[in-house]
DNA sequence: CAAGAATGTTATGCTGTATAATTCTTTCGG
DNA sequence: CCGAAAGAATTATACAGCATAACATTCTTG
Protein backbone atom coordinates (compact mmCIF):
# COMPACT_ATOMS: atom_id res chain seq x y z
CA UNK A 1 0.00 0.00 0.00
CA UNK A 2 1.20 3.84 -0.67
CA UNK A 3 1.46 6.11 1.62
CA UNK A 4 -1.02 8.34 2.41
CA UNK A 5 -1.23 11.55 -0.20
CA UNK A 6 -2.63 14.57 -1.07
CA UNK A 7 -3.14 16.84 -4.13
CA UNK A 8 -0.34 19.33 -4.02
CA UNK A 9 -1.47 23.40 -3.86
CA UNK A 10 -1.31 24.60 -7.23
CA UNK A 11 0.09 28.45 -7.13
CA UNK A 12 1.20 28.16 -11.45
CA UNK A 13 1.38 31.84 -12.25
CA UNK A 14 -0.06 33.04 -9.26
CA UNK A 15 1.62 35.51 -6.64
CA UNK A 16 4.01 34.77 -3.86
CA UNK A 17 1.58 32.67 -1.13
CA UNK A 18 3.11 34.61 1.48
CA UNK A 19 3.04 37.91 -0.38
CA UNK A 20 -1.34 37.22 -0.47
CA UNK A 21 -1.96 35.82 2.29
CA UNK A 22 -2.77 37.45 6.25
CA UNK A 23 1.22 37.68 6.60
CA UNK A 24 1.05 40.51 4.77
CA UNK A 25 -0.81 42.13 7.25
CA UNK A 26 2.10 41.42 10.20
CA UNK A 27 4.21 44.74 10.58
CA UNK A 28 6.99 42.40 12.22
CA UNK A 29 6.94 40.30 8.82
CA UNK A 30 6.90 43.34 6.44
CA UNK A 31 9.85 44.50 8.53
CA UNK A 32 11.82 41.80 8.79
CA UNK A 33 11.44 40.97 4.67
CA UNK A 34 12.47 44.72 4.15
CA UNK A 35 15.66 44.90 6.72
CA UNK A 36 16.81 41.80 5.11
CA UNK A 37 16.12 43.20 2.00
CA UNK A 38 18.08 46.68 2.32
CA UNK A 39 20.76 44.67 4.40
CA UNK A 40 21.95 42.86 1.94
CA UNK A 41 21.66 45.81 -0.86
CA UNK A 42 24.08 47.75 2.10
CA UNK A 43 26.44 45.01 2.25
CA UNK A 44 26.74 44.57 -1.32
CA UNK A 45 26.94 47.97 -2.13
CA UNK A 46 29.84 48.42 0.84
CA UNK A 47 31.82 45.45 -0.40
CA UNK A 48 34.59 47.72 -2.09
CA UNK A 49 35.32 49.01 1.40
CA UNK A 50 35.00 45.67 3.26
CA UNK A 51 32.74 47.31 5.58
CA UNK A 52 29.81 45.37 7.86
CA UNK A 53 26.75 47.00 8.53
CA UNK A 54 27.27 47.18 11.63
CA UNK A 55 31.38 47.97 11.27
CA UNK A 56 30.04 50.28 9.19
CA UNK A 57 27.79 51.93 11.71
CA UNK A 58 30.50 52.00 14.67
CA UNK A 59 32.46 54.45 12.35
CA UNK A 60 29.50 56.64 11.82
CA UNK A 61 28.84 56.55 15.19
CA UNK A 62 32.42 57.44 16.56
CA UNK A 63 33.23 60.05 13.61
CA UNK A 64 30.42 62.22 14.68
CA UNK A 65 30.79 61.25 18.78
CA UNK A 66 34.90 61.46 18.80
CA UNK A 67 36.12 60.07 22.20
CA UNK A 68 33.11 58.17 22.49
CA UNK A 69 33.57 55.92 25.56
CA UNK A 70 33.08 52.22 24.52
CA UNK A 71 30.19 51.20 26.54
CA UNK A 72 28.02 54.18 25.51
CA UNK A 73 28.86 53.75 22.35
CA UNK A 74 27.46 49.65 22.31
CA UNK A 75 24.82 51.01 24.16
CA UNK A 76 23.45 53.49 21.73
CA UNK A 77 23.91 51.22 19.12
CA UNK A 78 21.71 48.69 20.40
CA UNK A 79 24.96 46.11 20.77
CA UNK A 80 25.92 43.98 23.90
CA UNK A 81 29.03 45.41 25.59
CA UNK A 82 30.25 42.07 25.18
CA UNK A 83 29.86 41.36 21.21
CA UNK A 84 31.63 45.43 21.10
CA UNK A 85 34.58 44.36 21.70
CA UNK A 86 36.01 41.39 18.98
CA UNK A 87 33.69 44.06 16.56
CA UNK A 88 36.39 47.10 17.75
CA UNK A 89 39.34 44.71 17.57
CA UNK A 90 38.75 44.13 14.30
CA UNK A 91 38.55 47.90 13.51
CA UNK A 92 41.58 48.65 15.37
CA UNK A 93 43.30 45.77 13.79
CA UNK A 94 42.72 47.10 10.27
CA UNK A 95 43.76 50.41 11.77
CA UNK A 96 40.54 52.54 10.84
CA UNK A 97 40.02 53.41 15.30
CA UNK A 98 41.84 54.12 18.14
CA UNK A 99 40.88 52.71 21.88
CA UNK A 100 42.47 55.14 23.77
CA UNK A 101 42.88 54.96 27.04
CA UNK A 102 40.30 58.30 29.26
CA UNK A 103 41.34 56.64 32.68
CA UNK A 104 42.46 52.84 33.11
CA UNK A 105 39.45 51.33 32.72
CA UNK A 106 37.56 53.61 29.92
CA UNK A 107 38.22 53.72 26.58
CA UNK A 108 37.39 56.72 23.79
CA UNK A 109 37.22 55.67 20.67
CA UNK A 110 38.69 58.03 17.46
CA UNK A 111 38.85 57.16 13.63
CA UNK A 112 41.98 57.58 12.68
CA UNK A 113 43.14 58.98 9.35
CA UNK A 114 42.67 55.76 7.48
CA UNK A 115 39.26 55.12 9.52
CA UNK A 116 37.92 58.83 7.94
CA UNK A 117 39.23 58.25 4.82
CA UNK A 118 37.54 54.73 4.63
CA UNK A 119 34.16 56.14 6.54
CA UNK A 120 34.65 59.26 3.26
CA UNK A 121 34.72 56.26 0.46
CA UNK A 122 31.81 53.94 2.33
CA UNK A 123 29.93 57.13 2.92
CA UNK A 124 29.69 57.66 -1.42
CA UNK A 125 29.03 54.58 -1.90
CA UNK A 126 25.78 54.56 0.58
CA UNK A 127 25.04 57.17 -1.57
CA UNK A 128 24.29 55.23 -4.30
CA UNK A 129 22.28 52.90 -2.03
CA UNK A 130 20.40 56.03 -0.63
CA UNK A 131 19.59 56.72 -4.38
CA UNK A 132 18.07 53.42 -5.23
CA UNK A 133 16.25 53.35 -1.77
CA UNK A 134 14.68 56.48 -3.16
CA UNK A 135 14.19 55.44 -6.41
CA UNK A 136 12.04 52.77 -5.10
CA UNK A 137 9.77 54.57 -2.35
CA UNK A 138 10.39 58.51 -2.73
CA UNK A 139 12.13 60.49 -0.66
CA UNK A 140 9.18 61.53 1.25
CA UNK A 141 8.27 58.41 1.61
CA UNK A 142 11.85 57.24 2.85
CA UNK A 143 11.46 60.21 5.35
CA UNK A 144 8.16 59.01 7.03
CA UNK A 145 9.58 55.33 7.16
CA UNK A 146 12.30 56.38 9.54
CA UNK A 147 10.05 58.40 11.82
CA UNK A 148 7.62 55.50 12.10
CA UNK A 149 10.46 53.05 12.68
CA UNK A 150 11.59 55.44 15.41
CA UNK A 151 8.46 55.19 17.00
CA UNK A 152 8.07 51.33 16.83
CA UNK A 153 11.96 51.31 18.24
CA UNK A 154 9.73 53.15 21.71
CA UNK A 155 8.74 49.00 22.15
CA UNK A 156 12.08 47.71 22.71
CA UNK A 157 11.66 49.94 26.40
CA UNK B 1 54.90 57.68 31.61
CA UNK B 2 51.41 56.78 31.50
CA UNK B 3 49.34 55.22 28.44
CA UNK B 4 48.11 58.25 26.16
CA UNK B 5 44.79 59.49 27.45
CA UNK B 6 42.31 61.31 25.88
CA UNK B 7 39.11 63.29 27.45
CA UNK B 8 35.70 61.24 27.31
CA UNK B 9 33.24 62.43 25.33
CA UNK B 10 30.22 63.82 27.51
CA UNK B 11 26.71 63.09 27.15
CA UNK B 12 25.30 63.58 30.56
CA UNK B 13 21.73 64.49 30.02
CA UNK B 14 21.82 64.52 26.84
CA UNK B 15 19.99 62.46 24.03
CA UNK B 16 21.13 58.77 22.87
CA UNK B 17 24.21 60.30 20.25
CA UNK B 18 23.34 57.04 17.87
CA UNK B 19 19.40 58.83 17.67
CA UNK B 20 20.77 62.17 17.16
CA UNK B 21 23.40 62.03 14.31
CA UNK B 22 23.96 60.84 10.95
CA UNK B 23 22.67 57.22 11.54
CA UNK B 24 18.87 58.24 11.92
CA UNK B 25 19.31 59.27 8.41
CA UNK B 26 19.84 55.76 7.53
CA UNK B 27 17.09 53.48 6.01
CA UNK B 28 18.68 50.06 7.07
CA UNK B 29 19.43 51.31 10.35
CA UNK B 30 16.19 52.48 11.20
CA UNK B 31 14.66 49.48 9.88
CA UNK B 32 16.84 46.86 11.85
CA UNK B 33 16.35 48.92 15.30
CA UNK B 34 12.29 49.17 14.76
CA UNK B 35 12.54 45.09 13.24
CA UNK B 36 14.14 43.89 16.66
CA UNK B 37 11.90 45.83 18.93
CA UNK B 38 9.04 44.28 17.10
CA UNK B 39 10.18 41.19 16.83
CA UNK B 40 11.06 41.59 20.68
CA UNK B 41 7.41 42.43 21.53
CA UNK B 42 6.24 39.44 19.67
CA UNK B 43 8.35 37.44 20.89
CA UNK B 44 7.26 37.80 24.23
CA UNK B 45 3.89 37.68 23.21
CA UNK B 46 3.80 34.49 21.78
CA UNK B 47 5.73 32.41 24.96
CA UNK B 48 2.49 31.45 26.38
CA UNK B 49 1.98 29.51 22.86
CA UNK B 50 5.66 28.66 22.54
CA UNK B 51 5.85 30.12 18.61
CA UNK B 52 8.77 31.76 17.49
CA UNK B 53 8.09 34.41 14.89
CA UNK B 54 9.37 31.71 11.89
CA UNK B 55 7.19 29.00 13.54
CA UNK B 56 4.56 31.20 13.73
CA UNK B 57 4.81 32.62 9.89
CA UNK B 58 4.74 28.64 8.47
CA UNK B 59 1.62 28.19 10.55
CA UNK B 60 0.21 31.19 9.24
CA UNK B 61 1.18 30.26 5.65
CA UNK B 62 0.09 26.79 5.60
CA UNK B 63 -3.20 27.92 7.31
CA UNK B 64 -3.81 29.77 3.99
CA UNK B 65 -2.63 27.26 1.66
CA UNK B 66 -3.10 24.31 3.17
CA UNK B 67 -1.10 21.18 0.94
CA UNK B 68 1.12 23.64 -0.01
CA UNK B 69 4.41 21.93 -0.79
CA UNK B 70 7.63 22.69 1.47
CA UNK B 71 9.90 24.35 -1.52
CA UNK B 72 7.03 26.57 -2.35
CA UNK B 73 6.57 27.62 1.43
CA UNK B 74 10.00 27.97 1.78
CA UNK B 75 10.48 29.92 -0.97
CA UNK B 76 7.80 32.60 -0.39
CA UNK B 77 8.93 32.80 3.47
CA UNK B 78 12.36 33.74 2.21
CA UNK B 79 13.47 30.74 3.99
CA UNK B 80 16.37 28.01 2.76
CA UNK B 81 14.64 25.26 2.05
CA UNK B 82 17.79 23.56 4.07
CA UNK B 83 16.70 25.18 7.04
CA UNK B 84 13.06 25.18 6.49
CA UNK B 85 13.38 21.12 7.33
CA UNK B 86 14.22 21.40 11.45
CA UNK B 87 11.74 24.26 11.59
CA UNK B 88 9.39 21.55 10.32
CA UNK B 89 10.44 18.91 11.99
CA UNK B 90 10.17 20.26 15.12
CA UNK B 91 6.30 21.90 14.61
CA UNK B 92 5.54 18.08 12.99
CA UNK B 93 7.07 16.66 16.26
CA UNK B 94 4.51 19.18 17.97
CA UNK B 95 1.63 17.75 16.68
CA UNK B 96 0.96 21.31 14.35
CA UNK B 97 1.47 20.25 10.99
CA UNK B 98 1.29 17.11 8.84
CA UNK B 99 3.83 16.43 6.04
CA UNK B 100 1.74 14.53 3.55
CA UNK B 101 3.71 12.69 0.88
CA UNK B 102 2.38 13.96 -2.26
CA UNK B 103 4.66 12.11 -4.60
CA UNK B 104 7.87 10.53 -3.53
CA UNK B 105 10.10 13.31 -3.56
CA UNK B 106 7.17 15.95 -2.19
CA UNK B 107 5.28 16.88 0.70
CA UNK B 108 2.26 18.82 0.89
CA UNK B 109 1.87 20.48 4.26
CA UNK B 110 -1.04 20.61 6.36
CA UNK B 111 -2.09 22.18 9.88
CA UNK B 112 -3.22 19.26 12.34
CA UNK B 113 -6.31 19.95 14.40
CA UNK B 114 -3.84 21.00 17.09
CA UNK B 115 -1.58 23.41 15.05
CA UNK B 116 -5.31 25.12 13.65
CA UNK B 117 -6.00 25.60 17.60
CA UNK B 118 -2.62 26.82 18.52
CA UNK B 119 -2.82 29.09 15.64
CA UNK B 120 -6.52 30.47 17.00
CA UNK B 121 -4.60 31.16 20.30
CA UNK B 122 -1.37 32.51 18.65
CA UNK B 123 -3.71 34.91 16.40
CA UNK B 124 -5.64 36.13 19.71
CA UNK B 125 -2.95 36.60 21.07
CA UNK B 126 -0.91 38.54 18.49
CA UNK B 127 -3.79 40.77 18.75
CA UNK B 128 -2.58 42.36 21.59
CA UNK B 129 0.71 43.01 19.83
CA UNK B 130 -1.07 44.33 17.33
CA UNK B 131 -2.66 46.81 19.41
CA UNK B 132 0.83 47.79 20.86
CA UNK B 133 1.76 49.06 17.40
CA UNK B 134 -1.03 50.57 16.71
CA UNK B 135 -1.12 52.58 20.16
CA UNK B 136 2.66 53.84 18.92
CA UNK B 137 2.16 55.11 15.30
CA UNK B 138 -0.95 54.68 14.51
CA UNK B 139 -3.31 52.84 12.21
CA UNK B 140 -2.73 54.59 8.87
CA UNK B 141 1.09 54.85 9.45
CA UNK B 142 0.96 50.91 9.78
CA UNK B 143 -0.81 50.61 6.68
CA UNK B 144 1.78 52.74 5.06
CA UNK B 145 4.59 51.09 6.78
CA UNK B 146 3.85 48.00 5.57
CA UNK B 147 3.43 49.44 1.93
CA UNK B 148 6.34 50.73 1.93
CA UNK B 149 8.34 47.70 3.23
CA UNK B 150 6.79 45.77 0.16
CA UNK B 151 7.98 47.85 -1.97
CA UNK B 152 11.94 47.67 -0.59
CA UNK B 153 11.36 44.05 -0.28
CA UNK B 154 12.04 44.01 -3.44
CA UNK B 155 15.63 45.12 -3.51
CA UNK B 156 16.08 41.58 -2.48
CA UNK B 157 15.47 40.87 -6.17
C1' DC C 1 40.88 52.62 53.41
C1' DA C 2 37.28 49.26 52.45
C1' DA C 3 33.09 48.27 49.94
C1' DG C 4 30.84 48.66 45.99
C1' DA C 5 30.12 50.18 41.28
C1' DA C 6 31.81 50.77 36.57
C1' DT C 7 34.42 49.24 32.41
C1' DG C 8 36.20 46.26 29.46
C1' DT C 9 37.15 41.49 28.52
C1' DT C 10 36.69 36.34 28.05
C1' DA C 11 34.07 32.33 27.50
C1' DT C 12 30.10 30.08 26.01
C1' DG C 13 25.75 28.83 23.88
C1' DC C 14 21.77 29.52 21.00
C1' DT C 15 19.48 31.11 16.93
C1' DG C 16 19.38 32.30 12.27
C1' DT C 17 21.26 31.96 7.88
C1' DA C 18 24.14 30.32 3.78
C1' DT C 19 26.29 26.68 0.98
C1' DA C 20 27.56 22.20 -0.67
C1' DA C 21 26.79 17.53 -1.19
C1' DT C 22 23.67 13.43 -0.95
C1' DT C 23 19.60 10.55 -1.59
C1' DC C 24 15.63 9.51 -3.66
C1' DT C 25 12.16 10.40 -7.08
C1' DT C 26 10.16 12.10 -11.18
C1' DT C 27 10.34 13.70 -15.85
C1' DC C 28 11.72 13.63 -20.44
C1' DG C 29 14.11 12.86 -24.88
C1' DG C 30 15.86 9.44 -27.96
C1' DC D 1 11.46 1.75 -22.45
C1' DC D 2 15.62 3.48 -20.61
C1' DG D 3 19.16 6.41 -19.33
C1' DA D 4 20.09 11.31 -18.37
C1' DA D 5 18.70 15.27 -16.39
C1' DA D 6 16.03 17.83 -13.21
C1' DG D 7 13.41 18.34 -8.81
C1' DA D 8 12.48 17.76 -3.70
C1' DA D 9 13.87 16.89 0.65
C1' DT D 10 17.47 16.02 3.63
C1' DT D 11 22.14 16.07 5.96
C1' DA D 12 26.25 18.22 7.29
C1' DT D 13 28.70 22.19 8.15
C1' DA D 14 30.20 26.82 8.92
C1' DC D 15 29.64 31.49 10.15
C1' DA D 16 27.48 35.77 11.92
C1' DG D 17 24.43 37.85 15.34
C1' DC D 18 22.98 38.07 19.79
C1' DA D 19 22.50 37.00 24.80
C1' DT D 20 24.26 35.76 29.47
C1' DA D 21 27.42 34.90 33.07
C1' DA D 22 31.72 35.24 35.16
C1' DC D 23 35.92 37.77 35.75
C1' DA D 24 39.88 41.26 36.29
C1' DT D 25 40.94 45.72 36.85
C1' DT D 26 40.06 50.31 38.07
C1' DC D 27 37.51 53.99 39.84
C1' DT D 28 34.31 56.09 43.26
C1' DT D 29 32.40 56.86 47.53
C1' DG D 30 31.14 56.52 52.35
Amino acid sequence: MRRKQAEPAEFEGQADPALQGPLQQYVGYALRRAQLAVFQDVIATLADVDLRPAQFSVLILVDANPGIVQSHASASLGIQKANFVPLLTELERRGLIDRVAVDGRTNGLFLTRKGRATLKRANALHTVHHARVDAIIGTENREQLIEICLKLAELAR
